[in-house]
DNA sequence: CTTATTCTTGACTGGTCAGTCCAAATATGG
DNA sequence: CCATATTTGGACTGACCAGTCAAGAATAAG
């Protein structure tokens, strides 16, 4: 083992506390002090640890990506009915978006951030692959359905995948400025309903 | 007439050109340099006629909505089909986003920006506000559609309302984030599917 | 115990920013 | 031409902020 002090704090513990301040206020409006105040280490040890404020904002989505994709995929690929589970889909991000603070989503409130600096920055292109990757993984659920009979055989896969990562980034979109458990409900009562043909 | 120093520029088009810086970088990474430099006029002057940062954005918010929603509600409200008016909306919507840099909407990147502050911030509620009205507009065009016989009696024009502009934000926060005018095609597609049952 | 290595603490730096102050400039009304 | 009212330009202020530095503390290996 490598000699030298140890850390005095859980890296991953102080991540999360770094993602939830991310979340809540936005990467500009958070400074340096916030960070090492919620996550209770030192302003060096940040920056030994994490880099510079920007690099850390690229684990906190990291992080915070992992911990929110996983339960949403495993409802894609759940065994059953496909259909069924891209409408359990939809449910379980009306709850999570009730459920909370408003915080929206921290990809989507980072996105929207980033997208006005010119240069087109890594942190922006993580976030987009990774709202791809959700479009491959809806696609593949909908072409299961198909081939279950429970879409028209006439269903563009891609089209109606894009379509639905649209209204779930609407969705937190909207969780984030302040709707109600009820307007969720009605967007996604829609997405579900262009399920049903 | 009141004596005094008349202004040497004109209120409107210095409005109109921060509206602009506004929209492109949001509101935090906006420096008063930025506006002076991009409205033509210098720091006091900026002060005198619109007041701080914040009452500019104010100003600059009302002057977007008015240049944006008259053109969106003329659709809506416009002769012939109501269900058309909705479809054409969408098609208008992908145009408008395809068009141009990708500034997605000045009250959509607003309102994230200013939903992580605590306090529900003036500024906030008047861009909820005027997503409000949108969807009025928008219910209205749905009942004509149901009594023109377009939409199915058993249509919930509340929930079809909300939905829409579920669709019609996650269609602008895509569009600032650097979605494609094929992405945004296939959204739209999705939104205008749901107009006919 | 000594040495090498890493972490911690707190002070510091250079820069930026929103907002203010004030003196000079430019208009109107009498 | 004078008094009044307003705008203009530029300097200034106080605060904040991201990132650095250096001195001391904690650990493991030899």
């Amino acid at each position: 083992m490598v000699p030298g002090r140890p850390l005095e704090f859980d890296r991953d513990e102080a991540l999360q506390k770094a993602v939830e301040v991310f979340w809540e206020k936005g990467f500009q409006a958070t400074s340096i002090d916030d960070l090492t105040a919620r996550m209770g280490i030192g302003r060096q040890s940040l920056y030994n640890t994490f880099g510079d404020k920007e690099s850390l904002l690229g684990d906190a989505i990291d992080a915070y990506f992992q911990a929110a994709s996983a339960p949403m995929l495993a409802i894609l690929n759940a065994p059953g009915s496909p259909a069924g589970n891209l409408a359990t889909f939809f449910r379980k991000t009306v709850d999570r978006c009730s459920s909370g603070d408003h915080k929206g989503c921290l990809m989507v409130n980072t996105g929207v951030e980033f997208a006005g600096m010119g240069a087109d920055s890594p942190i922006l292109k993580a976030i987009r692959d990774r709202f791809k990757g959700l479009e491959r993984a809806i696609r593949q659920t909908i072409k299961q359905a198909i081939d279950a009979g429970e879409l028209s055989k006439s269903t563009d896969p891609l089209q109606l995948a894009t379509f639905l990562v649209g209204v779930f980034q609407g969705m937190l979109l909207m969780c984030k400025t302040g709707a109600s458990r009820e307007t969720l409900e009605r967007v996604a009562a829609g997405a579900i309903a262009s399920l049903t043909k």
